[in-house]
RNA sequence: GGUGUCGUGGCCGAGUGGCUAGGCAGUGGUCUGCAACACCAUCUACAGCGGUUCGAAUCCGCUCGACACCUCCA
């Protein structure tokens, strides 16, 4: 397809605060970054919204025509408990709390990841490395870090220094941090610190005995720090300034400010043109979170085994209702609210379709093409994902007056409404039509089969029979509908 | 304490200096053997108090409240 009104898309750029127009650093490509999961546990509801959103962005970034290469990581090692010289790596510790290899571990939760997200539709990464794939790349850049003299060791350990990097630079340019103040203001007890800082943080940390995942380095056998494996693996696939950098509010600090730091003083650039931060998904007013335990997974909603459930939802009408919110605002998860979005979600995969029983006649009495341009306008604007629902049940009210035919349409125009709410409908917000998928040319000759035989039923006034048949299919899900024009039906 | 986001109708959620967001629920109607489903129509709002303005829910200030980050977190 060709590019829609390219130089019109605008991303809110969490690093100046403003919406920017879009402008790729090579014209027609675009190179972007998603901080993985760390796959210590199941991904949890609102782990998936980060990536989910991404998932559109990429999806319409490819529907306008670009290239796109889309790189999420996978933090498989380096992720510390926490940034005290007692830190112990995350994988690790769920090993040795579990009796298995870190590997196994590793393994398990990257399919049970990759299920998910084949369950909710999402398209794959152009590159999904992990941090254990790249100690050699890590090892290199922190050599690089040391020689320009932002980076030190002590007792095996080598820290990023924060204070010598700000003489020249803004530690703290993305969260708005002043780090003097942070400095000032800290009052940590110290004394068994290797840092010469509170604020400098770890790019390679020496293992101890317990410890056991470890590789060799020029320091000490040992593990890279976090924030260095996407420094490392985004200029990698990337180049060291790219286009977009995306991941959830709660990453901007300490993780990106640290990829910052640590990008610009190998390449003396700024790495990233437009940062992209999606808020957090909210369950019972408080953040989705593993460490608390207030989270629900995507798999207990597909299933309803949750307690806050009252049924089990299908993934796209989770994908819906997380598309009916602005990635920047915060979203309360409920049980009411995923009802009110599949039935939405219904209403519209009812109308998308009774698209094929539109009849076209010579002229149109709708405004298709301006309707068309509000939905790019809607995604245009910052991927405004719940603007464009709103426009596209605009167009199922346009189907279903059409259907009546209470307006008309040309048959020109009648490919621009079908092209149009398929490609966002499908491609673009990549929901599935659930009914359309379970059914089947079987199911739907038995379906019509009970049909005709209820028609003849009530022709007879068996009300019984008929009554009997259309109730019993509906706790099977198939829901019958007598119009005018005879019986149809829908699976739910 | 510091940084930032935000408070919208019964609920979920957009938007923004003057013009209907949308969905769900509710109400009225069409359809139906009765229903259901569906469709059509329709009601209601911008935390509080000041200020700027011809005009503010939208800008500014204050108050109250919520959330996130500052330690691992999408």
């Amino acid at each position: 397809m060709e590019l829609y009104k390219e130089n019109e898309l605008k991303i809110y750029n969490s690093l100046t605060k403003t919406k920017e127009v879009f402008t790729p650093v090579n014209e027609g490509y675009v190179g972007m970054y998603v901080c993985g999961p760390t796959v210590y546990s199941n991904a949890h509801l609102g782990n998936i919204r980060t990536f989910m959103f991404f998932d559109v962005v990429f999806r319409y970034l490819l529907h306008l025509g670009y290239k796109v290469r889309y790189v999420r990581n996978i933090t498989d090692a380096g992720h510390l408990e926490n940034d005290a010289d007692e830190g112990e790596d995350r994988i690790a510790k769920k090993a040795r709390l579990e009796q298995i290899e870190p590997m196994e571990v590793v393994q398990r939760y990257t399919v049970d990841f990759h299920n998910v997200l084949s369950k909710y539709n999402f398209l794959p990464p152009s590159i999904e490395p992990t941090a254990t794939g790249h100690i050699v790349e890590q090892i290199e850049m922190i050599k690089e870090i040391i020689e320009k003299g932002f980076a030190y060791e002590v007792n095996g350990s080598v820290y990023f220094d924060v204070v010598a990097y700000n003489k020249d630079n803004n530690y703290g340019i993305l969260s708005g941090r002043n780090i003097e103040d942070a400095i000032h203001n800290t009052r940590t007890l110290d004394g068994q610190s290797d840092k010469k800082n509170p604020q400098d943080f770890a790019l390679w940390k020496k293992a101890d005995d317990r410890h056991i995942m470890r590789w060799p380095s020029p320091w000490s056998d040992g593990f890279p720090g976090w924030h260095l494996e996407c420094s490392v693996m985004s200029t990698k696939y990337l180049g060291e300034k790219f286009d977009i950098h995306g991941g959830g509010m709660d990453l901007k600090f300490p993780h990106h400010e640290c990829e910052i730091a640590q990008s610009k003083c190998c390449s003396g650039k700024d790495p990233v043109n437009y940062w992209m931060h999606t808020n957090m998904l909210l369950l019972n007013s408080q953040k989705m979170a593993k460490s608390t335990g207030n989270f629900i997974l995507p798999n207990e909603i597909l299933t309803g085994e949750n307690k806050i459930l009252s049924k089990a939802f299908s993934a796209s009408v989770v994908r819906f209702f997380i598309m009916q919110a602005n990635y920047r605002s915060i979203l309360d998860f409920s049980s009411d609210a995923l009802e009110a979005s599949e039935k939405g979600y219904n209403k519209l995969m009812e109308a998308i379709s009774s698209m094929e029983q539109i009849v076209s006649s010579g002229s149109s009495s709708v405004d298709i093409s301006g309707w068309r341009a509000k939905c790019y306008d809607a995604m245009n604007d910052d991927f405004n994902t719940p603007i464009l629902v709103a426009h596209l049940f605009d167009g199922v009210k346009m189907i279903n007056q059409l259907k009546d035919k209470k307006e008309t349409i040309t048959k020109e125009d009648l490919t621009i409404l079908k092209d149009t709410m398929n490609a966002f409908v499908y491609d673009v917000l990549g929901l599935l039509n659930d009914a359309k998928e379970e059914s089947s040319a079987k199911i739907d000759g038995v379906v019509e089969l009970l049909i005709k035989l209820r028609k003849d039923a009530r022709e007879n006034k068996d009300w019984a029979l008929s009554d009997q048949i259309r109730d019993e299919l509906a706790e099977l899900g198939v829901q019958l509908k007598d119009g005018r024009e005879g019986t149809t039906y829908t699976i739910n």
